[in-house]
DNA sequence: ATATTCCCCTGGAAGC
DNA sequence: TGCTTCCAGGGGAATA
């Protein structure tokens, strides 16, 4: 489900509902996450909190407490937050609901379990977990160049496209802006990134920030379950040129060339293989 | 060290 | 109608 505009817009949505807010009950439901859930611990690390900032880091959020201590979210594949009253019944797929001191929930619901409650401690504000130190740089930071993908796209072999999603290169960006930025800077997915000229990476950055850019604008996209905090869809999927369109007429080449579907480090990937070169 | 493959899990859509 | 197969926004561990 969610890359960078959808986690963007996830964090957005819950500052609102939970800056200056104190935890006063929390449960965790049936089975587990990514990692098993420890409730006591997770009990006596939030009950009592009071909610100082949120921030996103990659496909991250972390949610900071008062005294030092935060959360890292992390939504997998299927993962969604709520806000809503505390006596409306729990979702069958609900994992962790947070009670706050408003009588309202904020519940974190994935109905495919790849999401994560992680409890970090200490961390202080303006920092990000020791566990996030592996990750690239941020997509949307002016430290993300073309000077700067070209330096790391020498001496690698693998398809540029992996390599965009390779959180250890950039961060936030997954199968469908991939695929979207690719198309808009006309470079094929399959492409040897160590065949990628300056000047291209110079494009494929101005792309890869537009398409975040413009996907953040309107909440992201929905495909199937993706929701925001107050359950709306993201409304980009009708901005998509490539992705989900295989055998549909080009956006730039028009109906001479059709959308390709193929396999890429076992992701759908989509081109045109008319202007995708 | 670096780059694919497999796997985690559930549910919806498509195929037969 | 009902069963089977395939596929999905992510990421990490296990392989080549």
């Amino acid at each position: 489900m969610p890359e960078l505009p959808e986690v963007e817009t996830v964090m957005r949505g819950l500052v609102p509902h939970l800056v200056g807010r104190t935890i006063t009950a929390v449960n965790a439901y049936i089975g587990c996450l990514r990692q098993p859930i420890e409730i006591e611990r997770l009990r006596s690390f939030c009950i009592g909190r009071t909610v100082s900032g949120l921030r996103r880091r990659a496909k991250y959020i972390v949610v900071q407490f008062d005294n030092a201590s935060g959360i890292l979210l992390h939504l997998g594949m299927s993962g969604a937050f709520r806000i809503e009253d505390s006596a409306r019944p729990s979702g069958s797929h609900d994992r962790v609901s947070w009670e706050l001191d408003n009588g309202l929930s904020w519940r974190f619901s994935d109905i495919r379990r790849f999401g994560s409650v992680v409890m970090c401690s200490p961390l202080v504000a303006d920092e990000f977990p020791t566990g996030l130190a592996h990750l690239g740089p941020e997509p949307l930071d002016a430290e993300f160049t073309g000077e700067f993908l070209y330096r790391v796209c020498r001496g690698r072999s693998r398809p540029i496209k992996s390599l965009i999603m390779d959180q250890a290169m950039v961060v936030g960006i997954g199968n469908i802006y991939a695929n979207e930025a690719l198309f808009r800077a006309g470079i094929h997915p399959g492409r040897n990134c160590s065949r990628l000229s300056r000047r291209r990476c110079d494009i494929l950055v101005d792309a890869v920030k537009a398409v975040l850019r413009e996907a953040i604008e309107v909440g992201g996209t929905t495909i199937s379950t993706y929701r925001g905090v107050d359950g709306s869809e993201g409304r980009f999927r009708v901005h998509l040129d490539v992705y989900g369109h295989a055998g549909m007429s080009c956006p730039r080449c028009g109906p001479e060339a059709r959308i390709r579907r193929c396999v890429l480090g076992g992701r759908s990937t989509f081109y045109c293989p008319g202007c995708q070169h």
